[in-house]
RNA sequence: GGACCGGUAGCUCAGCUGGAUAGAGCAUCAGCCUUCUAAGCUGAGGGUCAUUGGUUCGAAUCCAAUCCGGUUCACCA
């Protein structure tokens, strides 16, 4: 149980004995000590000064006394400065946490709770290669899934292939038009890639119809519906849903393609799932609920045959589920989709990574659900996330500004080989582990760029300050871990109980760690990694300011060095499975 | 127009379940490598926490209004 958590429940308890009252221990505010103050943690009184009727130097010293009497283990001394009663943890407590777990891999793992997580992530469309804001969604899910499992919690992962619809059909009709029957392979193309060059032709062929059609005369709203090639997407659609041999076969040799590229950029940057579902097999599910929702009346028809939801009640608009042609729309896939996703893996929490763009789809999903008493409905979560933008403004694809995934991540990994050469550490690396060196240092900074702020903030990605490699990034907490291993390389702790009193930054770095566990529930409550991001950047600083202040082999005596190699041990445990939950490998060497 | 999100140092961001003198990084300036990895450490300068009012022992944090920016309110997905 953690420091904090047992100040909260002695005070509490305290309180209670002293003047016969029933404060939950949830009811104490506790701090950190400002470092100006004696003390370690911090019981904030003035919430208890009204309903107690004490001063409170009168309250700070019953307190103080009492859980010095009671808690000799734990609390060691106290003051009170104004309504502050500042509080210190006594050194055996603390030497003793160090002892117990400088070496147990099990301290950052939490015991199962039989809680099941599913995360769907990533999401990508299938004509298109993944780009910056795919990068984000990927990395948030991951980290997510990571922390919940660290947590205790069972986790699925998933990801919802958007493979079919009109979009899907236009870069299928400008590579049947333009191609000559080129393939990726035939022109050494990633095959995403090669899919998504068709999809920006298609745009490009489009605009140039649509100019000549109104330079004739005709409006552009017309000319864009009556332009060939947008008439051939809409015919190939058609086709598509018919199941006409030929398009379903081009339909599936191009998403082939797609996933082929999908799963190269995937495993390079680490990324996985446990289950993909696709749209062009979810997308009738929904139709059967939208009949049972007609049923139960929570859905209605109108006139011309299509099937509306009124919530206004709620505060929203009417959302139209179904067609008046009788085919779904995105909401009715969706709800046929969290039916199947319970149905097959009955998930406590089902969390949608996506983008904060969707929030009003979300919000309108989960009412219905909600309303057709779905049981997966209370469980809805949207992970909602802002986008990425460019110093220069948004990312837009028509105006080729949009940062290709690949070429970020070959870009980092570009820099960190060229600083790593200029630094010339690792000189007597073999050329494989060279490369994995840069890999981990170019993908964990962009990684940790992306995650270290809050996910909800829409945030901008600026070239230059992400491919900076000190400060508040993962290099340089990558680097103190290395340090570390360095040091304990040369020399291991034993492991025996020391006695010797903790200096300021010794302290300060014991507590913490101590405070990692507690740190991961916050994560995991908030849906937030960046509290991970910001928890490891905090300890790798502590660390570098211990590390140059103390020296840890050269130590005052035998007993400092044993101190120290358990807490240098401890630290480096610790950033290690931070790092490792936001997606981040630390090297042992760099 | 309705709904939702945001506005904190020159820039990028923490802090927001109310607590002590608002913190980091980058950038700028000044120091520190013959001893454990300088991708590091120490220090300096830099703030009307968008504005105004309210709530109270106490407000960047809560409430209201205003201003600014964004997203959304599709028989697109």
């Amino acid at each position: 149980m953690s420091v904090v958590i047992q100040i909260k429940a002695a005070t509490a308890q305290a309180i209670n004995t002293l003047y016969d009252v029933s404060i939950l221990p949830n009811d104490v505010l506790v701090n950190d000590t400002k470092p100006e103050f004696e003390g370690d943690y911090t019981v904030v009184l003035f919430s208890f000064i009204k309903q107690l009727k004490q001063s409170p130097e009168k309250l700070g010293n019953d307190i103080g006394n009492y859980l010095l009497q009671n808690q000799p283990a734990l609390i060691s001394g106290f003051n009170i400065i104004k309504g502050f009663l500042n509080l210190s943890v006594t050194n055996i407590f603390w030497k003793d946490f160090l002892h117990t777990q400088y070496n147990q891999p099990s301290y950052v793992t939490q015991q199962p709770n039989s809680h099941k997580v599913m995360i769907e992530y990533a999401s990508p469309n299938t004509n298109k290669p993944l780009h910056l804001g795919h990068l984000r969604n990927i990395f948030l899910g991951w980290s997510m899934s990571e922390i919940f499992k660290a947590t205790g919690n069972e986790v699925v992962k998933t990801c919802i292939a958007n493979d079919r619809g009109i979009h899907i059909c236009k870069s299928m009709v400008c590579w049947q038009l333009f191609a000559n029957g080129a393939t990726p392979e035939s022109t050494g193309t990633k095959g995403d890639h090669f899919v998504g060059d068709y999809y920006v032709l298609f745009g490009k062929e489009l605009k140039k119809q649509v100019e000549e059609l109104t330079a004739n005369g005709m409006s552009k709203e017309q000319a864009e519906k009556e332009a060939p090639i947008m008439k051939a997407a809409q015919k190939m659609l058609r086709d598509w849903e018919a199941g006409v041999p030929e398009v379903m076969d081009l339909w599936k040799m191009m998403n082939s393609w797609v996933y082929a590229g999908f799963d190269v950029t995937y495993k390079r940057i680490g990324c996985d799932f446990d289950k993909v579902y696709y749209e062009s097999e979810t997308y009738i599910l929904g139709k059967q609920l939208v009949e049972a929702g007609l049923q139960k009346g929570v859905f209605y028809k109108k006139d011309d045959g299509s099937v509306w939801i009124d919530l206004t009640g709620d505060g929203l608009d009417e959302k139209i589920v179904q067609r008046n042609d009788g085919t779904a729309v995105y909401i009715t896939q969706d709800i046929g989709l969290a039916v199947n996703k319970y149905d097959e893996f009955k998930c406590d929490d089902s969390i949608y990574v996506v983008g904060d763009e969707q929030n009003y789809h979300f919000k309108v999903l989960k009412l219905i659900c909600q309303k057709l008493e779905l049981p997966s409905a209370e469980g809805i979560f949207h992970l909602s996330y802002g986008m990425v933008e460019l110093p220069t403004g948004r990312m837009k694809t028509r105006e080729g500004t949009v940062v290709d995934a690949d070429d970020i991540v070959d870009e980092m990994v570009n820099v960190a080989r060229k600083k790593t050469e200029e630094l010339g550490k690792v000189q007597d690396f073999e050329p494989d582990e060279l490369l994995d060196l840069y890999d981990t240092i170019g993908i964990g900074a962009l990684k940790f760029f992306l995650l270290r702020v809050d996910p909800k903030k829409r945030m901008i990605f600026n070239p230059e300050d992400s491919i900076d490699f000190h400060g508040f990034t993962a290099p340089f907490i990558q680097f103190t871990h290395a340090r570390i291993k360095s040091i304990l390389r040369r020399q291991q702790p034993k492991g025996s109980l020391i006695s010797t009193d903790l200096l300021p930054l010794e302290k300060e770095l014991i507590k913490l760690i101590e405070q990692y566990p507690n740190l991961l529930q916050e994560a995991a409550q908030d849906h937030d990694p960046s509290k991970v991001a910001i928890y490891c950047y905090n300890l790798a600083k502590t660390f570098s300011s211990f590390y140059t202040e103390h020296s840890i082999t050269n130590a005052e005596n035998e007993e400092k060095m044993e101190l120290r190699l358990q807490l240098a041990t401890l630290t480096a445990h610790v950033i290690k499975n931070g790092m490792n939950l936001l997606g981040i490998n630390v090297p042992e060497r760099m």
